[in-house]
DNA sequence: ATAGTAATAGGAATTATTACTATATATAGA
DNA sequence: TCTATATATAGTAATAATTCCTATTACTAT
């Protein structure tokens, strides 16, 4: 994969937010770099970055978002403030359980806890 | 809310196939009924019977379904056929140990288990 | 039967994403 | 360093999913 100037920039401004950016506000933050950057490299460096490891696609409900832990983790959505933090629930034990009951192998848990945070208790 | 033959038909619809129709699929099969059927008026009650908990709308990836099944509960999705099963695998003990842990009051899980079905073992 | 309210059809508008194409740029090799 | 070429980009058009709008239709209580 050939370097560019927009990919470098696309990937630290992911990296540098706990935020599960959107592409649009990604495109918005980058275009403060490069003013000229287009929308659709956003998208094809995103999917790129996600290809290479180097970042996650996150579903929040219909919502795609981008997230730099590309660490197996779960997320808790607080329906209040809309919040959406990183916590780590899902454990092996877990994956070797629904392999043995279901016969299936697991590749990846995506989980997103709906609820009240702290905060609006 | 008064009754209409178009949000019988579709409810109906969803409620006799497993396999978590998209807005589109129902829209097809409730012209079978009601030809003249629109789309916005499938989107608009498939949200009605969503609010009166009589369809589930889960998100497969970033594509929204529709599901019968209103009782909480996971998806197991294969990865080579695309398969989408209810299974039940999250219960009250991992609620209370999220309220436990993360101060974190919880309305709702969603879960999807990727991975390959005994079927593409 | 009629007035008032609620629902629908059909199409336009919106939003997110992908596809296309002419131009620009990174990089391997002379 | 210069050049050739493959790959990436900007800008625009196209597509897909969903929501919004409005004139029309249907139901309900009088």
């Amino acid at each position: 994969m050939r370097y560019s100037h927009q990919r470098e920039a696309i990937k630290k401004i992911v990296q540098g937010t706990n935020s599960h950016p959107t592409a649009d506000w990604i495109f918005n933050q980058t275009k403060k770099i490069i003013p000229n950057i287009s929308l659709g490299t956003v998208y094809r460096n995103l999917k790129r970055l996600e290809e290479e490891g180097e970042i996650n696609t996150i579903y929040d409900g219909n919502i795609v978002r981008y997230d730099w832990n590309t660490e197996s983790h779960d997320h808790l959505k607080c329906k209040e403030c809309g919040d959406l933090v990183d916590v780590h629930l899902v454990h092996e034990e877990f994956t070797s359980k629904v392999k043995r009951k279901f016969k299936f192998d697991v590749d990846n848990v995506e989980m997103t806890v709906i609820g009240t945070c702290s905060k609006h208790a």
